[in-house]
DNA sequence: TTATGATGGCTTTTT
DNA sequence: GCCATCATAA
């Protein structure tokens, strides 16, 4: 059976996560797996340029702020306007003007933007070397800084169902009855603020719960040395502060800083900069306010408004002509965002004067809204000679991909999901990645119970109460209860060899770990632990799957090796940790879905915004909390895509938990569409 | 220890 | 309305 849709390893729910990529599309997967892990920096030599030439291709106000070198500078502009491209073209310049690499970072939001300006910056074919230049996102670049300086180097990053868990497990203790994500976002919330347990007062009661909840996970994470996403820039703000002389080093190798995307940091990250900034003040940071959208993770516009206020001797450039969009496109996105009130106002203009107009259709329901998007691609694929990959459907939430999906399955027009349950949420691979981590960090709890009897081994749950309950009264790890089974007497024999054979098979790896490359590891480590012979055993459709999908996993690893010459397996988990599903995105001959969060940065030719009802788009909770204005920039976000045709979709009724309200959005009329 | 039904949760999500 | 997770029983 071939299935068009699944290209890009990315699974909706519908299947259970079952469905697999078949094998060409795994190919895919992995390239674009590995192209994403190339974080770090390298080193390329190219051929000579002349700085004219690097300046040629921006107008004046980017020129500006490219040669702009010292001192602070902020660009703050509309969609469309080349804001990314200054970025770009201000890391070549500064190359050229004989700067070393090692003395720029760049940051961006996600490590595909990052490893697409790595590819401009080589293209601009200088006689240059950029060995040391560092685009990272602030996870990854954190990551690196605390590799190198965090005392306990062999740290494991958890992630969000890996934080889930230690939540739930502190719910258990504490027998609070509140949902673990409130919890969990509460704690990601005090730590993009950088309030620790200590340092923070509560006001309430419902605080005070919260921040019981958060002192005993934190106690957890640092006793099962793992740093959760919040931590890897936390932590490094911390070292920072503890260890001047560190803080120092990068503030003298870093001596030209620049953010793409500032309009979306936090506060966390704001200080970092800062810090990073301290000395020197070359800093350029560019953003737009009115593509703030991630302000439900702290993300905080004011950092962009009141940039000025920390470097008073701020060069501020605005750039106003936008290359991206048609007129029509532009003058509805703008009609929209003009109804938020809490912004600065920017004029915009394009020279594509002419162009397809805006167009909203209402459908029954959301089956007729999906085939309606599927009948119009077919046809301006055969009218106006389009591609599949000049297609983007946008949708607020990613249920609604579901009723698209189907759609496209069955009209077989390959398609592509970014979101959902990707490769590296498999259970087969977080299975595989928990004993890597273990014996990278045997302290790490979390990883430890998940595959302790995976399979099989008579580890089982009472068995591991015992363990845990010894461990508790002799203050000891998990892992260490467990090298001493012998001693512990509620325990019987069967049950303490079971225990000792584990551990012998940990150690072994333990000791080896850096005597061999990754793959050789991963091969002999899925051998001796009998996971791949228990999967061997079970014949159906989905071990097969979970198979392949483990030997695309042993597949990364080789091509992270040759990739990145004498990395250590800290390493490679680290990196496969930071890996968003828009890293994996590749649009290769099909048509992309996804979530209008997922899709900030991107353009398309044509784009498709569906669901534009009330209560979904804008969201009901958005509504509920006022925060409409987010939901707005949302909108202007997704219309801005654009380059030559928008079109809007809302359903009358669509079977989607609470949102069927039918009605259509508020934005499309702000939008003054007939 | 595994299969099953009940339960609750349901925005975006980093990374 | 749909799905995942969890507790319970076989
Ligand atoms: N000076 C220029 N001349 C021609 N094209 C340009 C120029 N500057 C930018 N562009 C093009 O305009 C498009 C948008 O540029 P870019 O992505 O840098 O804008 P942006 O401001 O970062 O956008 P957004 O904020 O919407 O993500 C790109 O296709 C880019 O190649």
């Amino acid at each position: 059976m071939i299935i068009h849709g699944i290209i890009n390893g990315n699974y909706s729910g519908r299947h259970r996560g079952h469905r697999v990529p078949k094998a060409q599309s795994r190919k895919k997967l992995l390239k674009r797996f590995c192209f994403a892990l190339r974080l770090s920096s390298y080193s390329y030599i190219t051929q000579g340029r002349k700085i004219m030439d690097i300046l040629q291709g921006l107008n004046p106000q980017q020129r500006d702020a490219v040669t702009h070198i010292n001192g602070p500078i902020l660009v703050l502009a509309g969609a469309g306007s080349g804001k990314t491209r200054v970025i770009i073209y201000r890391i070549a310049h500064l190359l050229s003007q004989g700067i070393s690499p090692k003395h720029i970072l760049a940051v961006t939001f996600t490590n595909k933007a990052a490893a697409e300006m790595k590819k401009r910056i080589e293209q601009f074919n200088e006689t240059m070397d950029i060995n040391g230049l560092w685009i990272n996102t602030f996870h990854s670049a954190s990551l690196r800084i605390l590799r190198a300086h965090y005392p306990k180097k062999n740290f494991t990053i958890y992630d969000e169902s890996d934080k889930s868990t230690v939540v739930k497990a502190v719910l258990k203790e504490t027998n609070y009855d509140v949902k673990p994500n409130s919890v969990g976002s509460f704690i990601s919330q005090c730590k993009n603020k950088m309030q620790t347990p200590s340092n923070h007062k509560p006001i309430n009661f419902w605080e005070e719960r919260m921040l019981n909840c958060y002192k005993l996970y934190q106690e957890q994470l640092e006793k099962h040395n793992g740093l959760d996403f919040d931590d890897i820039i936390m932590k490094t703000i911390h070292l920072f502060q503890e260890s001047p002389q560190v803080l120092s080093h990068y503030q003298t190798r870093f001596n030209y800083l620049m953010v793409d995307e500032y309009q979306d940091t936090n506060y966390s990250q704001y200080l970092l900069i800062r810090m990073l900034a301290e000395k020197h003040h070359n800093i350029c940071v560019v953003g737009d306010d009115d593509q703030s959208i991630y302000g439900f993770r702290g993300a905080d516009i004011s950092n962009i408004l009141n940039f000025e206020k920390d470097y008073p001797s701020i060069k501020t450039v605005r750039l106003e002509q936008n290359y991206r969009s048609t007129k029509p496109i532009l003058d509805t996105a703008n009609r929209v965002i003009e109804f938020n009130r809490n912004r600065k106002g920017k004029q915009l203009w394009t020279e594509k004067t002419v162009g397809a107009k805006v167009e909203f259709r209402l459908l029954r329901n959301e089956h007729d809204e999906a085939n309606f998007v599927v009948r119009t691609i077919s046809e301006a694929m055969s009218r106006e000679n389009r591609k599949l990959i000049d297609f983007v459907v946008l949708y607020r939430v990613n249920a609604q991909s579901r009723v698209l999906e189907d759609a496209f399955r069955m009209a077989n027009i390959p398609y592509t999901i970014v979101g959902g349950m990707s490769f590296y949420s498999r259970k087969e691979i977080k299975d595989i990645l928990s004993y890597l981590k273990i014996i990278v960090n045997p302290l790490d709890a979390v990883a430890l119970k998940r595959i302790v009897n995976v399979p099989s081994r008579k580890i089982g749950a009472s068995l591991v109460e015992k363990l845990e309950k010894y461990a508790t009264i002799n203050n000891l790890h998990l892992f260490e209860a467990m090298e001493k089974a012998e001693l512990i007497d509620t325990l019987s024999d069967t049950q303490v060899k079971a225990v000792e054979r584990f551990i012998k098979l940990i150690k072994k790896f333990m000791a080896i770990k850096d005597t061999m490359s990754i793959s050789k590891l991963l091969n002999m480590l899925l051998l001796d632990s009998g996971y791949l012979e228990s999967l061997k055993q079970e014949k159906t459709e989905e071990d097969k799957d979970r198979i392949e999908n483990i030997k695309e996993l042993v597949n990364v690893a080789v091509e992270f090796e040759s990739k990145e010459q004498g990395i250590g397996l800290e390493d490679f988990l680290g990196s496969i940790s930071l890996v968003a599903n828009i890293d994996l995105w590749d649009d290769s001959s099909c048509v992309t879905l996804m979530t209008l969060h997922n899709v900030k940065g991107l353009e398309f030719p044509y784009v498709f915004l569906t669901g534009m009802e009330e209560g979904l788009f804008p969201h009901i909770n958005s509504l509920n909390s006022d925060n409409i204005e987010e939901e707005r920039r949302l909108c202007y976000v997704g219309m801005t895509r654009a380059k030559e045709k928008l079109l809007m979709t809302a359903a009358s009724s669509r079977k989607l938990y609470g949102y069927g309200t039918g009605m259509p959005s508020c934005f499309i009329l702000e939008a003054g569409i007939r």
